[in-house]
DNA sequence: ACTTAGTATCGGTAAAAGCGATATGTTTGG
DNA sequence: CCAAACATATCGCTTTTACCGATACTAAGT
């Protein structure tokens, strides 16, 4: 009754738009997905496909079952991935990986303490982007990110909030806009605005590009320099602009308008093969407390 | 691979304590569920129970896998409640059920509006405790909750957090609290507290019990009125309160600890079966912005 | 009309779930 | 200390389910 080979079957189904494709997915035979989905007809009592066109259209009772299949789905998924951390194996050295905006010394005051709990763990940090994070941690290597929010988490990866990070707008001293308080987003469109773009080409989705004139650079602190230089305005988090601001190098743009100064969430994340094991649960405990 | 009957076997033998307990709940023979046992110890490449005893007790690795295998049955029964949905009969009546401390004119706002987009359905409002209406939604029947936000809601029910009342203290005019202004929970120890308590002879989780002197009744306006004769002081909702103390009858005591002045959380309830309705969605949606 | 890609159904095989009987191990209590 | 009571593990056997491959049929495009 209502089996995961089924539910199975029903999603590639929907997936892939025909019974064929979901078996050749599946590698199982067409018959046996055709047989699968009639079964949970049966079990719901309700027909799930229109079949009378050549190919199967989802009725209504089937896009209501769908989403409750892949919750169920998702959850064997998880299932099964924490079952690989069921042998305790802590691993002998992990990796934290930082988005480049995320203030690295607030996360390096956990070192200390994760060190006195695991002395025997070499810990190892890098920095990248948020995608390129969430890229590293397909792998399932032990790897924990702490990036920005971004809205399309995959679903083998768990995630929590640890806080927030500030960001403003920032230009340099010399730049005409230095002077003026802005009444409106217009008057950024004027001029060129100095944006993030991860290694690879993928644009993050918390970035958001307000002028037609952009100017890339792929981490925080290039945008600060070429802020700094006078080639346009950009977002910078707080602790970033802080030293050139005190310096007189740099302005903070004071914002009439509400949206633009705005707290960007940090998450942190990590597989769900490794999210159950002992060291990567104190980690977690550790992060939540940092920002 | 990790079949929902597996895991099934697990938890029954967890929560039972035995394999054949587990096979008694289950209605099965024992050594199904022993079967079971050890598949599902293969597929996790670990060891679920330790059985040197008489009785198996879980291991390290069990006690892990225990909340995965509950998710994922959670979610299993949540479908299977959800599919009695699918065939879309519109019930011809739905009630509303309302914790006694609910303020009855914000949920009554919304009635024209449901009836405009669902003129055929008959609507009944009934006012319940908490618990009670708990109670009654174990039936599954048409019925749609609002209460006070209790800890222990039954996995069977969705329900989400709408928004708050708000809670003070309250006593007669004439009563000799009236006067003072309390700068400790200490001084309303020395007087009685009036109560609520629900029919059924449990107490609401989010209730508490501050003097020892209490004097219980089985809902609001008999508080009400018990507070009023001066019986004693009491948590009221504001809008209980408000007239007796627009008529100077009764006194909100001011407070200078700050716990006693709270917003209780109020929650909509539905039965997973009912919950993916569209009649139970549009009614959730309406009373999300009541309060 | 003919090809292509898809679905439904049938018969047969292999795997899995189920049952009941039995051997064995662990507690409890006389 | 032994016996009764209760558990678990394993075996042979039956039933159910999953799967495959072959075949007949249907929709859509050329």
């Amino acid at each position: 009754m209502f089996g995961i080979e089924q539910l199975q079957a029903f999603v590639a189904t929907v997936e892939t738009g025909s019974f064929s494709a979901a078996a050749r997915r599946l590698g199982k035979v067409q018959s046996v997905v055709s047989q699968h989905i009639m079964n949970l007809e049966i079990d719901c009592n309700a027909t799930l496909f229109e079949r009378s066109g050549r190919y199967p259209t989802l009725t209504n009772a089937g896009s209501r079952l769908l989403p409750h299949a892949h919750a169920l789905l998702n959850q064997h998924q998880r299932l099964k991935n924490s079952v690989q951390a069921l042998s305790d194996i802590t691993p002998s050295e992990i990796t934290i990986a930082l988005d480049e905006g995320i203030p690295f010394k607030a996360v390096s005051s956990i070192i200390g303490e994760l060190q006195q709990i695991y002395p025997q763990v070499t810990l190892e940090f890098l920095s990248a982007s948020s995608l390129d994070i969430i890229d590293l941690l397909k792998k399932a290597l032990p790897l924990t990110g702490v990036i920005f929010s971004e809205l399309n988490i995959p679903t083998y990866l768990d995630y929590e909030c640890i806080g927030t990070v500030c960001f403003d707008l920032y230009v340099a001293k010399s730049h005409s806009l230095s002077g003026q308080t802005s009444k409106s987003i217009d008057s950024l469109r004027l001029h060129r605005q100095l944006l993030i773009r991860s290694k690879n080409t993928q644009t993050s989705s918390f970035q958001l590009k307000i002028s037609p004139d952009i100017l890339y650079a792929d981490n925080y602190f290039l945008l600060l320099e070429l802020t700094l230089q006078g080639h346009g305005w950009s977002f910078l988090p707080a602790h970033v602009a802080h030293e050139a601001v005190q310096a007189g190098e740099l302005v903070k743009l004071p914002m009439e308008f509400e949206k633009m100064h705005w707290q960007a969430n940090v998450d942190v994340l990590q597989h769900q093969k490794n999210s159950d094991l002992p060291i990567f649960k104190t980690l977690r405990q550790l992060l939540r407390n940092i920002l």
